[in-house]
DNA sequence: ATGAAAGCGCTAACAG
DNA sequence: CTGTTAGCGCTTTCAT
């Protein structure tokens, strides 16, 4: 824990060297005799020098930091992503900086302006509703990789889980299980992950020749007020259901309280899967039996496709798998 | 959303005078004349001008950057306490740089370290184990603030819990519902809250005149696992008890699940009192009593206590208080 | 393989 | 109130 003054000339002179051979040996690349790269290297271990990182980016045009935006819709999923970017990113030399959407003043763009304006070398937008439009645009400007949205155009450059297939295996896992009348309770309308989970849900309810009752498919947003709301909405209009397929564990915590605050019993009287697998989920009465994205894997993944983009190769993100994670909130009937 | 490469010359050039002067309106500070101020101001917004950070920071020695070095335990306290750091320098014109101790490579003085490389302006610590030596070093180099830890000498620039007086409170209400046979479920052995928390409970059963049995008190480690081998061992060894106090929500859960799993019904057996209240508790079954931390205000309370101290201002941190959150999960007995 | 020199874009005395 | 003059510490041609 040292005061740290010590500049690129100190060490040039204390090895009797110019500056350009110090720079040499601080950016590797170029070549250097190896005696006086250990003569330069050791008067740097001796002066406890740290190179000052707003001269080099202001010299170089390189910040070595990459923007990450994120909206944080209050998922533990994307904690986990942001620890498996952070993952990702270190040891690189690149840093990332991060923003969040939802509490920095002004729209999603101005957030980015602004993480602009820290000249970061690239960026990693988690989510978010910017337009395909100003992400094409922003694209042409630096390196940039989308997670979590499907995006057309993009290609290997945005990751993000395969939501329909996940859902077509949760709600076929009730089918399996003799569950004929299963509700849904859909995330927020305009999201893309509840569209694709919604999809999933109805194919699966299709493949198995069982019709879609669109009475047992309820709107939410992703809350655990959402799932009570649900049940409610559901038990008052007297609908028949042994089933409940959730947006996510929150509203599968809501619908479970709701269901058994009406003397409904899970999951011997119905049935409960939720998404995200939390990590509560196993710990709760019934265990959960939900899904699991692999967020750490994509945080890195993204995070290794940004590397690839700086360095200027190609990017081939894929798309992942989410996991069912069987529990016994899902019974029999 | 467009490039950016116009300089402080450029705009100077525009508005037909010294880049000085540019300097002073984008600086505010020093006195401009209005005429001038208004001409160059829109300069700079004709040509969409963006200062270089890193220019500024070369120049003026300031990087506009506070470093925030997290431990992430995994509580989702700390993740309202960073929400309350990015709200609190939301607008300051200082920008929090995360790192995580957890994910980093190194011990925490080597992630603090590469922080100060990046010539952070202030140093916001959230938990750690850096030793006080190591903090009073630090100190003195660069205004420094930590969370989430009573420091001896840092009066003022620690922000924490009074976890002493909650878990007072969390045990009282146990007692005053006529337990006496109260189990703790306590946090990792050298854990300062741990040890608070412990003596919270300690406190508080002193103070009713009951005697503490050390068998009810079992060591964990924040995790559902530990609440799960508490309730094991408390029961394997025949322990007889009426409630839980646990570490945390998580170790609540896990004790939760023991206990039904060996037939013991919450809270009509045994009552049970979590520390955190994550989202979920409110949902679960039956809803955790449990006490709620002000991760947020800390948060917003650290950040401007950094401010102040980065203005050369004197910065008085108060002690935080944490509120019990009364709900199903505790009975009468 | 190494050195000299010219900036990167901005701030900060110092004059005036 | 404004312009001039030096740098901040490092990278990067261009020579050698």
């Amino acid at each position: 824990m040292k005061l740290n003054n010590t500049t690129i000339s100190d060490i040039a002179e204390r090895a009797n060297v110019s500056k350009s051979t110090v720079s040499r040996v601080l950016n590797d690349k170029s070549i250097v005799n190896q005696r006086t790269r250990t003569t330069v290297l050791e008067a740097m271990e001796s002066l406890g020098y740290e190179p000052n990182i707003f001269a080099r980016s202001l010299a170089s045009g390189r910040s070595m930091t990459v923007g990450v935006v994120t909206q944080k819709i209050g998922s533990p999923f994307y904690d986990t992503i942001m620890q498996g970017v952070i993952q990702g990113f270190s040891g690189t030399g690149y840093s990332p900086l991060f923003v969040d959407g939802q509490w920095e003043e002004g729209t999603e763009l101005q957030v980015i302006q602004t993480v602009l304006g820290r000249k970061v070398d690239g960026l990693l937008l988690l989510g978010g509703d910017v337009s395909l439009s100003d992400l094409d645009q922003l694209r042409k400007r630096l390196p940039t990789i989308v997670i979590g949205k499907e995006l057309p155009g993009w290609e290997g450059q945005c990751v993000y889980v395969d939501n329909r297939a996940a859902a077509y295996e949760a709600t076929k896992h009730l089918i399996d299980f003799g569950h004929r009348d299963i509700a849904l309770v859909r995330g927020i309308k305009h999201h893309q992950d509840a569209i694709r989970r919604y999809e999933g849900y109805a194919d699966a309810l299709a493949d198995s020749g069982i019709e879609l009752d669109p009475d047992l498919v309820i709107e939410g947003n992703f809350s655990a007020q959402s799932g009570i709301l649900a049940v409610s909405s559901l038990l008052m209009r007297g609908k028949v259901f042994t089933a409940i397929f959730c947006a996510n564990d929150m509203v599968a915590y809501g619908a479970r309280l709701a269901l058994q605050r009406s003397g409904i019993r899970v999951p011997e009287d119905v049935s409960i899967i939720g998404f995200d697998d939390q990590a509560e989920s196993a710990f709760v009465t019934p265990p959960l039996t939900t899904v699991r994205q692999p967020g750490h894997e994509i945080g890195v993944a993204a995070a290794a496709g940004l590397l690839s983009l700086m360095r200027d190769e190609p990017c081939e993100l894929p798309v992942m798998k989410a996991e069912l994670q069987r529990r016994e909130s899902v019974a029999r009937i």
